[in-house]
DNA sequence: GTTGTGACGGGTC
DNA sequence: CGACCCGCCACAA
């Protein structure tokens, strides 16, 4: 654990995310020290483990869901949706209730 | 709710 | 190495 890259400490913290729970990016970036939101979707976006990261419980700090794999609509979206609800994540009109769901590392 | 600006790591040139 | 652009964002106006 001593040096991994920036995406690699990303995809550690998305694994410890519970199911059925959520996080924001701007948690992931605080955990990791630092300040490039946007650095923690760019790393998601490659998301070499998406079968051990799930990176579909990564979402905005306001509650909507963010981007998935790039993009930040279409049928990515739509799948990204799904997966929550798949985990009991109840998602009204492209938002989260996060305090119901907000998992933030305790 | 929408729009603009800030911030910062990664990848590329 | 150094400078540049881009991005699943955050925050203020």
């Amino acid at each position: 654990m001593t040096h991994m890259t920036f995406s690699e400490q990303v995809y550690v913290l998305c694994r410890k995310i519970p199911r059925g729970r959520v996080t924001t990016y701007k948690i992931l970036a605080e955990k990791l020290g630092i300040k490039g939101y946007q650095a923690i979707g760019q790393a998601l976006r490659c998301n070499p483990y998406a079968s051990d990261v799930p990176c579909h419980r990564v979402i905005a700090s306001n509650g909507s869901i963010g981007g998935f794999k790039g993009k930040r609509e279409g049928k990515e979206i739509d799948e990204k949706v799904r997966l929550l609800k798949g985990e009991s994540v109840l998602v009204i009109q492209g938002e989260v209730d996060l305090h119901q769901y907000l998992y933030s590392f305790s």
